[in-house]
RNA sequence: GCACUCGUAGCUCAACGGAUAGAGCAUCUGACUACGGAUCAGAAGGUUGCAGGUUCGAAUCCUGCCGAGUGCACCA
């Protein structure tokens, strides 16, 4: 259980105590200390101090190099170009480097001797409705940044901010007190969640129709709003009725998605009910938000609408009723009050960042947020189709998220069934494997991107299986756990630090040196992309060096199988490590 | 109108102020009795929307244009 430090920050503290030796003035100077392709390592810093000391950036960079003698780390160090320091290291110490990796069940990645705790708003799906693919994105790059901020040290609270709340439950219980099997179960229906979905769908077209075309009922669900308001027994019992029942449905989408949502993290809109009159009333009291036409808002210098007027956040609206603006500052107290967390984060489609603004800000403003807390909205783009618009179905409506599963379950079914006779897989594995490739091609796709963008969602492109795929990270994966299987009993990995690497090995230890620092990097910086693009040119490195490099016939004996064994056996580990990171499986045999 | 985000290879996307802007797809050329080729090696492909500015150095920072998307009082 002993934490590593890469190469790379050994280096940097070394050079940076080499800056500050040669320009005393320089002491937390940065060394810029970065990969290059021109030796392991550049340190770009000197470049800068020169100018701050009005030195001569070659000459400056020979002290610096001076101060900074070659040994068993540094095997090469030279000065090039207009000052840059090209560090080459030995390969004895990429090889022990990696054989601590190793020995560290964590692989060497430290974790935060002072964690804080994190609150993640994520996978928000609305009660009775069906989920559609909007709803996949915040899902998956929200449990992807859950698990590596909790491998990371952090104390994570998630947080699913269901929409379990609103006028419409009006209309949906008072149907159902009319029509009252329509919830009911039927004798042995196959799939749970689709036969729970496709009852919630039956009543919502139902009551809708009826609220549209009969004035009585609409008059009666709209009384019946103020019942549930008011927390009438009956009323609620009846809407907890629409909760259970959808969160069956959940439950079935989730579990296909390969993403564990626990009960005690769904905190819905409703969880925040006995806060909100509180919340305006503290607003009101400390003069945060004003009464404007009848409704309780909080006005900004520069949030201003299409007529220049100023455009208020609406906490409480003219009939009485919260607005949503009050749910989300409610659970702001409830996050950094009883939770005592330190950052919240919100990953929510772009579209409501002007929201965010809003309530981070009237939060700020009321004390609810100090300057010890830090609150980040993370922003997904929409997907779109192959057209560059919203992808919608041919029809023009939303995508079902089930559907789309489904299908690239079913393509990557195909795929790996071709291979899978070949090699000799039973339908169950040619089966699990279909499920595994195929929703890692999905959230693989989600999860390389970066954020903020919009990203064209193209399931031919994913399940493809060739290119910057998962499959590619996938197949690396059960590549290595193939030569594990071939090896004699008396091939073991072991790290042989006296043994000479190749080109493609150094490559692929340096890398290997690099997860921790990976992972420390995401998650400062909450972008899982930058995982994804580290598997990826790991499992490219990964089958170079195979492809160079033979293994179990290495040509320069025992030492050398042993060695490149190890190298295969970390390479396995951090790939796996990674995925699971990501929330993405490692088949054994693909 | 105002605000936010974004314009990078034919296409989809990367790039923490650093050297020659990188991948993948598609295209072209090579390598298969294979530690399982779902692979590898290589080629070609760019005025980073345009114009200024800051800097030793800009895709990145600043300003102005052009273009696209999104949002802008009681739905979440």
């Amino acid at each position: 259980m002993a934490s590593v430090t890469s190469l790379s920050a050994s280096l940097q503290q070394r050079v940076s105590a080499a800056l500050a030796a040669a320009v005393p003035s320089a002491v937390d100077a940065d060394p810029l200390l970065r990969r290059s392709d021109r030796a392991d390592f550049q340190a770009n810093g000197v470049l800068g101090l020169a100018k701050k000391a009005k030195a001569n950036p070659r000459e400056l960079a020979g002290a610096v190099l001076d101060a900074l003698p070659a040994d068993d780390v540094i095997a090469q160090i030279e000065v090039s170009g207009p000052g840059f320091l090209n560090i080459t290291v030995s390969d004895a110490a990429i090889t022990t480097t990696l054989a601590a990796r190793a020995a560290d069940d964590r692989l060497g990645v430290p974790a935060k001797e002072h964690p804080g705790v994190t609150v993640v708003d994520y996978a928000q799906p609305n009660v009775a409705k069906e989920m559609h693919v909007g709803h996949l994105r915040s899902s998956v790059i929200g449990d992807a940044i859950c698990k590596v901020l909790e491998f990371g040290g952090e104390q994570v609270v998630r947080r699913h901010h269901i929409g379990d709340w609103g006028t419409q439950f009006g209309m949906l219980v008072q149907y159902l007190i009319e029509h009252p099997h329509e919830l009911d179960h039927t004798e042995g229906e196959g799939d749970a969640g689709e036969a729970s979905m496709s009852r919630l769908d039956r009543l919502y077209k139902a009551s809708g129709a009826l609220f549209k075309s009969d004035e009585a009922f609409k008059e009666r669900a709209r009384r019946r709003v103020v019942d549930l308001q008011a927390g009438d027994p009956e009323t609620l019992e009846l809407w907890q009725r629409f909760v259970d029942e959808s969160k069956i449905y959940f439950d079935s989408v989730y579990r296909k998605l390969d993403i564990e949502i626990r009960d005690e993290d769904i905190v819905g809109e409703s969880g925040y009910n006995d806060m909100l009159a509180e919340t305006c009333d503290l607003l009101e009291k400390s003069g945060v938000a004003v009464w404007s036409n009848g409704a309780l808002c909080v006005f900004f210098d520069d949030v201003k609408g299409k007529d220049g007027e100023p455009v208020p956040l609406i906490v409480r609206k003219t009939d009485g009723g919260y607005g949503y603006a009050a749910t989300d500052l409610s659970a702001i107290r409830n996050r950094t009050g009883a939770l005592h967390a330190d950052t919240l984060l919100y990953v929510v489609d772009v579209r409501q960042s002007l929201h965010f603004k809003m309530v981070f800000e009237t939060a700020r403003r009321a004390g609810w947020l100090t300057d010890d807390v830090t609150a980040r909205h993370l922003p997904f783009g929409t997907l779109l189709g192959k057209d560059g618009k919203p992808f919608k179905t041919r029809a023009g409506e939303s995508v079902k998220l089930e559907d789309l599963l489904d299908e690239a379950v079913q393509r990557a079914t195909a795929v790996v069934r071709e291979k899978g006779e070949k090699i000799g897989l039973t339908d169950d594995e040619i089966r699990a494997n279909g499920e595994q490739v195929g929703i890692g091609a999905v959230k693989y796709a989600d999860l390389s991107t970066s954020l903020g963008r919009d990203y064209v969602f193209d399931l031919d492109r994913m399940v493809s299986l060739n290119g910057d795929t998962s499959v590619y990270v996938q197949y690396a994966y059960a590549r290595t756990q193939s030569i594990f299987r071939k090896a004699a009993a008396d091939q073991r990995p072991a790290a042989h630090p006296e043994v000479a690497l190749e080109p493609s090995e150094r490559a692929l230890g340096l890398h290997l040196d690099a997860f921790g620092d990976t992972l420390a990097e995401v998650a400062e910086v909450y972008e899982p992309h930058r995982l994804a693009a580290y598997l990826y040119q790991l499992a490219s490195l990964f089958t170079t060096f195979y492809e160079q490099c033979p293994v179990l016939t290495a040509e320069g004996g025992a030492a050398q199988v042993e060695n490149r064994l190890f190298l295969c056996e970390l390479t396995a580990r951090t790939l796996r490590q990674g995925l699971a990171l990501l929330g993405i499986r490692s088949p054994e045999r693909l």
